[in-house]
DNA sequence: CTGCATCCTCAACGATACTG
DNA sequence: CAGTATCGTTGAGGATGCAG
């Protein structure tokens, strides 16, 4: 991150503040389940249990904590509808589908890259 | 990620074998701290203590640990300079490079929708 | 169906100390 | 300086149950 020295100057007070906060989106969004829901909504819009069901692993718990956080930073968009049963839908918003282009080029990488990981684990893997 | 149904046939073996890894790589690289290592190591060479130094609240076991699994994965290449005191210099490698841009288009993402988020999370957190 | 809360377990993590 | 190992603590995360 473009963490540079700060003087004590006044004016550098908010680049601080900006600072510390982009440290604490980055880690709080830097995380895989939070980027396998980015990448698994893409362009659609998914219930709950439909995310549940399509990423792969995520526990009940772990999916509602991930779409609080994901929300909150408002990069999904969730969409009650009263009824019963309840209905709940979840969207990624305008930047989280700019976050999403920055996710899928780590799926790229991933996959252009296998190969290249692949024999390197097995080199150190001794 | 792309994961899609498999079908019982034989042929998609190997695809299922290369999707579990690009989920394990995914899992494993898709952390704050492996981020924040790579960001930092840029396209420069460092000694573990200085990259201690510059990676912000890593303890000396996270970086370690982290490290290794860059390195296993074939993302940094470590050369050691027998010399007392040792000196042990971290390197990005081509894939990590690679990864870099990403990670990078992530800070980017970050800092340009910096008001977005933080007037949502004012919203979210009533 | 979705969400929240509770409990419980285990792994992540930090601190410390010791080796080369 | 860099790395490994050990220990103790905390918190993440799974399971379960209940409410709306």
């Amino acid at each position: 991150m473009a963490t540079k020295q700060f003087t004590g100057s006044p004016e550098d007070a908010d680049l601080r503040r900006a600072d510390s906060l982009a440290r604490e989106i980055f880690s709080d969004v830097a995380n895989k389940w939070a980027f396998l829901i980015i990448e698994t909504l893409g362009e659609r819009t998914l219930r709950f249990s439909e995310l549940r069901n399509e990423v792969e692993g995520v526990s009940h718990k772990m999916l509602t904590q991930n779409l609080r956080m994901l929300e909150r930073y408002g990069l999904v968009e969730r969409k009650v509808h009263p009824t019963v049963p309840p209905r709940v839908e979840y969207t990624l918003t305008e930047p989280g589908q700019a976050l999403r282009a920055t996710v899928d080029g780590m799926c790229d990488w991933t996959h252009q890259y296998l190969g290249h990981i692949e024999a390197a684990r097995r080199r150190f893997d001794v």
